[in-house]
DNA sequence: GATGAATGAGTCTTCATTCAT
DNA sequence: GATGAATGAAGACTCATTCAT
């Protein structure tokens, strides 16, 4: 009942998985219907059904192609013989951002719609998730052994980057007023001050166990 | 048929937007149904509509309570007649921070159901949210004006930091490794460090035009 | 959602079984649908889970009221005194034959849709139907101990007689050429037969070509 | 469209009619999908319409099939010279013993789905199942014109009999306690003593409160 | 003769909402 | 203010059937 094998079939179920993925990412997965979809596809709504057992495989079947897509995608830096921290850090955010701002729907649904995974196919996204962000970790581990990068914790500050990158894509949009290269730009420098090893007299934040008494700069005292 | 004032009605009245939050958060606006929030609530499902005219009013009555009182929560420090941006930039993340994770639901649905917005209402609460953004913005935009803060786009910034900070909802759990308090401190040190002023020689990335063929170390002039 | 307690509800709880029952037995569980049932009861579809979580439910409802009403219908000749097999023979099926004529649609469908019924129903309703059988296999083991029946084998016996009487519902119609006392003493008659003593004699059956040359008469046991 | 020729068609054409038989005894005719026989038959769901033009069709097929061969199987026993009705209603009774227990899935189905025929199939079966009655029916008027059979109603005994051999399927298991012929001989008997002409003084039914009070007995013929 | 993709009506069931009580 | 029965549209999915390949 599903993976047809035809070239006619294997063309609907790509046009299938089109037009989910853009209509899920648009309205979100329980907002649209099977007949949605179909009418999108320009098929009767029975049809979808000879290339998916379900609503839930074509989620499914997104999101596991973009995870994997990913993944692979990634231009593994041990291969290219890059040791350098900073240099691999440079390259993840560029390629991440690209990667995402090629293809927001795919991104934007795969992180909203997690929780309408059914929990096995939810334990394999995540897994794959997993993989992605351990590439992040690995870099900063790394900077920080080379005592390239300051990081107060690897796993906070892997997923505060990951959702800084991941956020462009809700604000981003082609032919706006910024290039993909110069947010590239922008996030690359952001994302390296964020764990640049602070100068002699720079002090920053420093707050171990209380309420913030006082403040990195000028020692004033800070509201909170 | 909305708004009661009994007593009693104010209370169900609250049972109502309790459980929806919840529920809303859960699984997403689109796929909770009325009789489920009237279970919860322990309730008739028809007595959901002594309260709110349609389910569309109990989102929009979430949303628009949780942003009016985001808004008048946050200690405006032009009033504490508070001028530094440090200080401002450190507040607002600690702020926001702390805002956030105390109301996890109704951050995470505040952004994730804005597609499930009517037109109307969706204006209502993206002026809200913009309201909200625009703390920020000013606070970097005096940064820069002091030259305390370096900030190649104060929009992209915002966009950035927020993003970030908002992530972290989607994975701090109360009783976590980490406390607010050491989280709010991290947070706050990449903050401070992504907008922070580049000390001489420390340049960061600059990649105007071109693929990275090289990366920014050293102080080289990288990709141009 | 199930069991209506007002008093209108309760009256189309029994319309919906009314019909339903009427539709089952006419046309055959599968072959019913939810709206044929709304239909003839005159509500929308959807009221129909008012009443009943499921299509299952409706037919389990049926099958379940008409075998405990069946139980506890049967006049239990224990409670009267009556000690004599014969009697009992004559009493049972009276009673069985009245009662399946005044309700054929029950006992058509509690006989033909126990394959429909989810397996968990299924064992429910069996044992009840075991209980009614016991009835009749208790008299007849009463009359073998009484010497006043000859039986070659109780369980077959028994299964015989019910599936004979069973039968007359197939063909059986009100206002038809017999009416139902004329059954009945016909069904007694077949009945007190089959299970009587032979005389010195009578030979009954005649094997010609077959295994067992000799066929039980004389009281003697045959395979079993 | 239908009634291939070549030998693999027909094949298929019997495969068809061996899995829909199989399943349509198992679960009902409307129970039963045309994917589920071709999924069952090993072929797509399309091919099924190379060999039947319509779900009507296999049902009918099986149907009209059974009956004809039921019929063409009973060993005539005018041809057989044989003109003794005890006889003949022994070898009847292990007649259709044998053959329904042979083909418990035939007879069942035709029995069961003559509600799922459309009426001028319906009409085709009911004579031929008349047909079949005919023979016992023929058998029984002879035993009672021979005087050696007593039969307040022919009618009604000869659908007794039949309703109390068929019933045999239903709970009859190869392999079970009793072999098929043990069920034969045990059958027999309770045929033959169900129409034996009563031996002086025995009294058979007993109707305590009811108009009948003397059951005819003593060879008097009653409503016909 | 078979496939598999398609159709369009139909399946059971749930939906948001209404309203008499 | 709450109930529970009702509605009518819509939900995901299956149906028998067709037909180009």
């Amino acid at each position: 009942m599903a993976r047809p094998s035809s070239i006619k079939g294997e063309q609907t179920r790509q046009r299938i998985l089109a037009s989910s993925l853009r209509l899920f990412a648009r309205s979100g997965y329980a907002a649209v219907s099977m007949r949605e979809i179909a009418l999108d596809v320009g098929v009767g709504a029975g049809a979808l059904y000879n290339h998916f057992t379900t609503k839930q495989h074509i989620l499914m079947a997104i999101m596991e192609d973009h995870m994997r897509a990913l993944l692979s995608a990634y231009p593994d830096s041990t291969k290219t013989n890059q040791s350098d921290a900073h240099i691999q850090l440079d390259a993840f955010v560029r390629f991440h951002i690209s990667y995402h701002v090629a293809l927001p729907d795919e991104v934007f649904l795969s992180y909203m719609e997690l929780r309408a995974l059914e929990p096995d196919n939810f334990k394999i996204i995540e897994a794959l998730r997993r993989n992605y962000e351990a590439i992040l970790k690995d870099i900063l581990t790394l900077g920080v052994q080379q005592k390239q990068m300051a990081c107060d914790d690897i796993h906070v500050s892997a997923m505060a980057i990951l959702a800084m990158l991941t956020g462009i894509t809700s604000w981003f949009r082609q032919q706006g007023r910024l290039t993909r290269h110069e947010i590239e730009n922008i996030y690359v420098s952001l994302v390296m001050r964020s764990v640049a090893v602070p100068m002699a007299g720079q002090t920053l934040a420093q707050n171990n166990e209380q309420p913030a008494k006082t403040i990195p700069i000028k020692g004033k005292k800070a509201h909170v």
